[in-house]
DNA sequence: ACAAAAGTGTTCGTTCTACACCCATGC
DNA sequence: GCATGGGTGTAGAACGAACACTTTTGT
């Protein structure tokens, strides 16, 4: 074993699949690289960590701020996973790990410190072409929307799409537009305001809508779901 | 940004938990460390990327087989999640990348072709000790059982703790002892058999057992569970 | 015959689905 | 009043938990 072998080093990159909702469909932050390889596609925004000592979370938070703007606290960030076939950059050895970022629909498009062209873009189309991502980033999208649409039946991730007050209808939206189907809006209603801790009236209700206002809620405490609610 | 920066680079491990059923405990492989740091302690048997171009799904079916002695493409094996903080490993800069495999009970005790003390431990204890375990394996080892028991919910994966023929019951205890609680063998047999594709006769039934002889199944070509088998 | 484990049938209660219906607002 | 969306009630289907019961072996 010990015959002068050196333990090889790679780089690594944290690569963010941020996810919103806007007009009404699920779009995903993707940059414009303008550098090779790959100048002039778009990307997943994301960097190599920014010194050996970087934790690795960190690092994606520090990504999601210098993208976005906003601090990562107040945002829903998990791993995902880590991609690591030997010539997926054709630079050099490079592992990636990616990182799924939920927002709420931002009232003015996202004003990062980074001077590249980042643009929202849907989902769907973005994964129905082939090769319209750099890298292996399609692939990349592709696992962190499962992760979502899968969480979205057993934990309280949909709230995260959602401002700091919202009503049943906005949450169900949010399944809807995720999940790309119809959900009974009664059946919904009773569903989630019938799990502790889900929803917090917050006294307030919405006016000037097309028909009755409706209650508005805030986050709870619950992070799961039971009984959990299934897609079709 | 271009003020002489270099992209930082950090070695990259894998580390495995591989699980099986013995003496009716759910166990782990675990390696003793003959050197420091954590000399004469237990952990994840696992290693360095091999060279700068191996695929970290290569580098974890390698250090499978070198510890098992088994090839991965018979096996269960799939990636759980990295593990990337600072200071981890108190040598160097150190990631992870944790890896979940599932071996039916062997035979013989495992033959690697590696000379390290290598040994079956109960998950249960091991977990319940805080630092039995070198670096940060104790978690390492916890998100895999829970990504385990998880997707014996709503994956075909028990089978994987099992031999190439097995019953229902032998299923059964398969769930009762990753999961810790009972399930009625009547309905359990229900729901099992009535899922397309799960379980394939064999037309072969057990003999010398107490009582009346089970049929053996063999693995279907199911990869998911509908509807899903929950836990309590 | 008896014990033991495999496998089937049945009952009962819960949950899901579909939809009728009422409520509260703007126009 | 009427349109619009919010929210509640309810009947029927589907599902799951509990358990009585039958089947097939070994001793």
């Amino acid at each position: 074993m010990d015959d002068g072998w050196q333990i090889p080093t790679v780089a690594v990159t944290v690569d963010l699949v941020v996810l919103t909702i806007r007009d009404d469909q699920l779009q995903v932050l993707l940059v414009e690289r303008g550098i090779e390889p790959y100048a002039g596609k778009l990307a997943l925004p994301g960097g190599f960590l920014a010194s050996e000592t970087e934790d690795i979370d960190a690092a994606a938070g520090r990504e999601l701020t210098e993208e976005t703007g906003l601090r990562a606290k107040h945002t829903h960030l998990e791993q995902v996973r880590t991609y690591g076939a030997p010539h997926r950059d054709p630079r050099r050895r490079v592992i990636t790990i990616g990182y799924l970022a939920i927002l709420p629909n931002l009232p003015e498009p996202q004003a990062g410190g980074d001077a590249r062209a980042v643009r929202w873009t849907p989902v769907g189309q973005t994964l129905r072409r082939r090769n319209s991502l750099a890298f292996d980033h399609t692939r990349v999208l592709s696992d962190a929307v499962e992760r979502a649409r899968a969480k979205l039946e057993y934990t309280t991730l949909a709230t995260a799409f959602c401002g700091p007050a919202f009503t049943v209808a906005d949450l169900r939206h949010v399944y809807e537009i995720v999940w790309g189907e119809r959900l009974d809006p009664r059946n919904f209603h009773r569903k989630v305001t019938s799990v502790e801790n889900f929803l917090v009236p917050t006294g307030e209700h919405t006016t000037k809508d097309g028909g009755r206002p409706a209650a508005l809620f805030r986050r709870g405490t619950a992070q799961t779901l039971y009984p959990p609610i299934m897609r079709g």
